[in-house]
DNA sequence: AGCGATGCGCTAAATTTTTAACACATATAA
DNA sequence: TTATATGTGTTAAAAATTTAGCGCATCGCT
């Protein structure tokens, strides 16, 4: 999802938790996963993903909190861009009517609202 | 992407080849990949999968033709939900508004209609 | 029938991924 | 200060993934 390549399945799972999460412990990571891993093993794979460049990691007392490094907005993008490309022809219109499908009739005041704006918006840009 | 659960980097990577070509054959996947694999690499990766019940194939003369054995509609909806839930809190609306804003200025009068059509749609079952 | 081309299945080696045990460091509390 | 708890880094074995080679079957042609 988030860098996608050369991170393996285990390792994208820990990056969509942390992206989930917005960054975490290995102890929150290892909750928030919730298979049996073991604290070891988490850590093993937060390590190799720093490593990779793929998190940033500070200390935090006496143990670390991990970060994606890349930054969310991008990474949901990229998320996104992909998700279009295999099943949407590349259209993220149809993609986003796909979504909008999905929640038919439980869209709240508040989200028509932003949809609105972001369409008239875009309309202006149009013409 | 597609199934996600108990498929590898490179199964993915097929699975996701096929699902834009909407099936294909060996040959076929190995010429939208484009990486150097040899085609017993990809035969046998495609083998994997069927084992797997993530493809189907049928004889087509001579040689197999490759589909997804989930249909599109759902893959794409769990492909979508996927990235809701890793990167948008859950909610379809704001990882649809993030898609129209990728495409800002960039929206067919078409695309308009079909999302006002959507939208006022589900609109109407809100009320 | 004989021959080249196309494509499949079987098999196995190389590499990567995944898992976790263990020893060590630092903090906390009695 | 000694014991306990928390958390880390190192290491390595087990398991899964990834890659292709090779022989066999089938088709189309001469």
């Amino acid at each position: 999802m988030a860098d996608s390549k050369g991170v393996s399945r285990r390792e994208r799972e820990i990056l969509d938790c942390l992206y989930r999460l917005g960054g975490g412990s290995v102890k929150e990571v290892q909750k928030d996963l919730d298979d049996g891993s073991s604290e070891s093993t988490i850590r093993t794979l937060l390590g190799i993903l720093v490593t990779k460049k793929k998190l940033t990691r500070k200390a935090d007392g006496l143990k670390y909190v991990y970060h994606p490094a890349l930054e969310r907005k991008k990474a949901s993008n990229l998320a996104l861009e992909r998700v279009v490309r295999t099943f949407f022809d590349e259209s993220p219109v149809l993609a986003a009517n796909s979504l909008l499908e999905m929640r038919k009739g439980k869209i709240t005041e508040e989200e028509f609202d932003l949809l609105e704006a972001t369409i008239s918006k875009s309309r202006a840009k149009t013409k």
